[in-house]
RNA sequence: GCGAUUGUGGUGAAGUGGUUAACACGUCGGAUUGUGGCUCCGAUAUUCGAGGGUUCGAUUCCCUUCAGUCGCCCCA
């Protein structure tokens, strides 16, 4: 086995595509300045009990995705396979709650899921994502899925889906459980083994089993609390208010145990795009900041997934990161190289992105190297040149000899640059 | 966890049970002394993912393994 190989499921971002991942960050902290949400970075492994409190025992991540391990105090550790559990925990830890609320945070970076790679998933993925505090007000959820819909605008991205679905509140969820229950029951029998299990556990996502179907089920909607409705109504009404286009989906759940209320996903509609096309999904969940110790407030955030935003704007044929290029090029003469040097580091000091070649070649094949770099100016240094204080510039075609005195400044009256930003 | 499929140089790829593994791109160098593109010339795989087996002989056949890709499940 090739020992010098990425473990599986994880991916380099090479040099040539890292311009794309800054660029999308950028996107990402541009539009949390103008929503005022602050960023917090919280470690990217947490003890393990964290993540099993709050995703819930019997979620799909807690069962068979976690990266667990045992560190030398015996303590069991698990990498974030999510960011809201460690958001919460820091939240309450550091007590952020006595500040005025709402308090709006978003976090960007790695999370881990132990998983089978496929397009637009792996095992080692980028999220970026929101949380907000402490307001139960339906417009916080509008907000936050404006929020989410807005950074594909930005990004020019528009073959996408905003599917909104309800949970209802502690009630609503309740009175659905045990209607659930009473309808499984009898029927336990014929269920498969997860699902007798789940019964007790979890009934909710026996109705997502995929071996097991049922004939007529107890509606979701109708066991919703009047309470419940109105929240979500409102969220509705918010959310046409902003201009943001929806479907209502009534089998949207989502994986943890912690949501109730508002849940929603982004999905990309590229036609022939990968199975995985959830680019971002989030939603409530008002009791998890008091589950982990804190008082009862109220959450909302969502997950917004890079890689796959990634993917889905190279599907759309979006480009993002225009062709790399340098200032200048410094060309010199083995009698010139000091004095290259020089001038090189000079011209970096003073702004310019510059380069020369490191080991002595022809001018030609210095030449050659400045334009694989697309170089807009070409400065040779010259034996004899040097020895009247010139250099000569070549620019767009044009070749000038400048005093070696006034080169800064004859540099800066170009606007090198403007034209490829 | 399950299923399908693939694995030849930096990249895209052709190929065959048996002397030197096409071709293209890329990269580097050169085409008379200090001028870029194009063109032309040259250099770029003791080796066909790894390990084992069959065979006189395997990159080509078989097994195992690792990795990639795609799908299921689930999700970002």
């Amino acid at each position: 086995m090739m020992i010098m190989q990425k473990p599986k499921g994880t991916y380099d971002v090479l040099p040539r595509e890292s311009k794309k991942w800054q660029y999308l960050e950028d996107v990402f902290r541009s539009v949390c300045s103008y929503y005022n949400f602050k960023e917090i970075r919280t470690p990217i492994f947490e003890r393990t009990e964290i993540f099993h409190r709050s995703s819930g025992e019997e979620s799909d991540i807690v069962k068979k995705e976690t990266y667990t391990f045992t560190d030398r105090g015996k303590r069991s550790m698990t990498l974030r396979p999510e960011g809201t559990a460690s958001t919460v925990r820091a939240f309450v830890e550091n007590k952020l709650y006595v500040d005025s609320l709402p308090q709006k945070v978003y976090y960007y970076g790695p999370m881990f899921r132990y998983e089978r790679p496929q397009a637009g998933r792996y095992r080692q993925f980028t999220q970026f994502g929101v949380e907000a505090f402490g307001a139960e007000s339906p417009l916080l959820d509008a907000e936050v899925i404006s929020m989410a819909y807005h950074i594909y605008s930005i990004l020019g991205f528009d073959q996408l889906v905003v599917k909104v679905n309800t949970l209802g509140d502690q009630d609503s969820r309740d009175n659905y459980r045990n209607a659930l229950v009473d309808y499984l029951t009898p029927q336990k029998e014929y269920l498969c083994n997860d699902c007798k299990e789940r019964i007790d556990t979890n009934p909710l996502r026996v109705l997502d089993c995929k071996i097991d179907s049922f004939d007529s089920p107890p509606n979701m909607s109708e066991y919703r609390t009047e309470k419940a409705q109105k929240f979500f109504d409102g969220m509705l009404e918010y959310l046409d208010a902003l201009g943001i286009p929806y479907e209502v989906d009534e089998t949207l759940v989502r994986g943890l145990d912690y949501y109730n209320h508002t849940v929603f996903e982004l999905q990309a509609t590229i036609e022939g795009f990968g199975s995985q096309n959830t680019l971002c999904g989030g939603g409530r969940y008002n009791g998890l900041v008091k589950e982990f110790g804190g008082p009862d407030i109220p959450g909302i955030g969502f997950a917004f997934g890079v890689d796959r935003t990634l993917l889905a704007l190279e599907a759309a044929g979006i480009k993002l990161s225009k062709p790399e290029y340098i200032n200048c090029y410094v060309a010199t003469f083995p009698e010139t190289r000091v004095e290259g040097a020089r001038l090189v580091d000079a011209l970096r000091l003073s702004g310019f992105i510059t380069e020369m070649s490191h080991e002595e070649k022809s001018l030609k094949a210095q030449l050659k190297q400045a334009d694989k770099m697309n170089a807009e100016i070409i400065l040779i240094l010259g034996e004899e040149e040097f020895n009247n204080e010139e250099i000569i510039v070549k620019h767009q075609g044009e070749q000038i000899n400048v005093k070696l005195e006034n080169i800064i400044d004859y540099l800066d009256s170009l606007n090198l640059g403007e034209i490829n930003e």
